[in-house]
DNA sequence: AGGTATCGCGTACGATGTACGCATGTCAAG
DNA sequence: CTTGACATGCGTACATCGTACGCGATACCT
């Protein structure tokens, strides 16, 4: 007996989770249509069936990295949760390095990112912090986390040697002019950079600050 | 007398010039080298003899944006200096949306982000803060600038009718599934949000923590 | 059996980046 | 003035992209 021809259908699932795996691993200028057709066995325009266009598929691809972040739990200790939450939200865009520059873009939030959004900002209101203070907090943490990834993926390098390498190129034969980026291409050279323990350190730096302030807020709300 | 065919002949510096007017006024999709050599009155390919490719010109369009950032006194008030280097560079961003995005790629920093990198690095080594903890706080401050222009694009609204209706869409029907979320759109539908505002809150709560851990520092240096 | 969706896909079109080579203008040397 | 070298502008051509359109095959209900 011939084989059967299509024995997995098509399905927008299977589509999107296609496109991750392309992106992943060959780079956001890798995932065209095409390519991702012929990663399922399928035509290219088979695709469409299941999908209005490129951009709805790059909607729910970005959905899909907001739903493998930890959502904070509401009632919880606020402090952990976003700790937590920040943490993982940094490991999900390291993940894939396409979502960041994505984000930019994307005008139609889905599901998963309605979710994550809306358990951040319950976890800052019930945590105790007034309205205007949730959204600046809030707005500090999505920064940071955000910029993080995007930082990191700029200029890419793993180990010690590689950022010696990296940053020396960078500073080029300008050592004399850029003192300090000169520096910063030695030190991090002699000793790496750990890029989850530079994440950590800011975020906590982050949550320290808004537990002080959070303090500040509450003393001053009953005063004398 | 038929006017002259070539006025002005083709640079470099035109083009990139031509190619940010093209980017800002019809944002990054509608740059094209057709469309940029049809702006300078040039044919398409007259372009490449003062361009390698279109990466390069890339290049050197976001160097122009670190360009336009103050560079902060390295002999100077750290605090003032960084403040004034934040709004500085949020705001060329925000003229300059598509850059944000652009950074993410790019692999050849030229020499106005070098300059720009290294006035940074020196005011935060001038200013007192020892290695590591320069870099530190180098990672806070951009992490947060890049990030938080990064979000301001992603969702673009002004006014407060637009705040309110955005957020709404946003939400859509689920207000009941998306509480804090609800809650998100009706306050800032009803007071607006201001970015520029919203911007110098992080930026000064991110300031005021580092001053706080400088003094740590130091104090523990000569302890006792 | 016949009708009606649904699904997969082949062809085709317009837009893009750019390799290649020719045309023209400038200028120095003979 | 002639000649050759070099810099600059540009037209053609091609590969690759997203996707509009319509045809054939399958599945399912009556």
């Amino acid at each position: 007996m011939i084989q059967k021809k299509k024995a997995v259908p098509l399905s927008r699932e299977r589509i999107v989770e296609a496109a991750v795996v392309l992106a992943d691993a060959g780079g956001f200028q890798s995932l065209s249509m095409r390519n991702i057709a012929e990663d399922l066995g399928a035509g290219t325009m088979a695709l469409y069936r299941h999908v209005a266009n490129k951009e709805d598929l790059l909607d729910d691809m970005v959905d899909g990295v907001f739903a493998e972040m930890y959502a904070p739990a509401i009632g919880g200790d606020w402090k952990r949760e976003l700790r937590d939450r920040g943490i993982s939200a940094r490991t999900a865009l390291r993940r894939h390095p396409w979502a960041v520059g994505l984000m930019e873009t994307r005008m139609h939030p889905g599901p998963a990112s309605g979710n994550h959004h809306n358990a951040t900002m319950g976890c800052l209101r019930e945590g105790g912090f007034p309205f205007r203070d949730a959204v600046h907090a809030y707005n500090l943490l999505d920064a940071y986390t955000y910029g993080f990834a995007l930082q990191e993926q700029t200029i890419p390098f793993e180990t010690p040697e590689e950022s010696g390498h990296m940053a020396a190129a960078t500073v080029g034969e300008r050592g004399d002019e850029y003192p300090y980026l000169a520096e910063v291409a030695l030190e991090l050279g002699k000793r790496g950079y750990d890029y989850a323990e530079e994440f950590e350190f800011g975020l906590d730096f982050i949550l320290d600050g808004l537990e002080r302030y959070r303090r500040t807020i509450r003393s001053r709300r009953r005063p004398r």
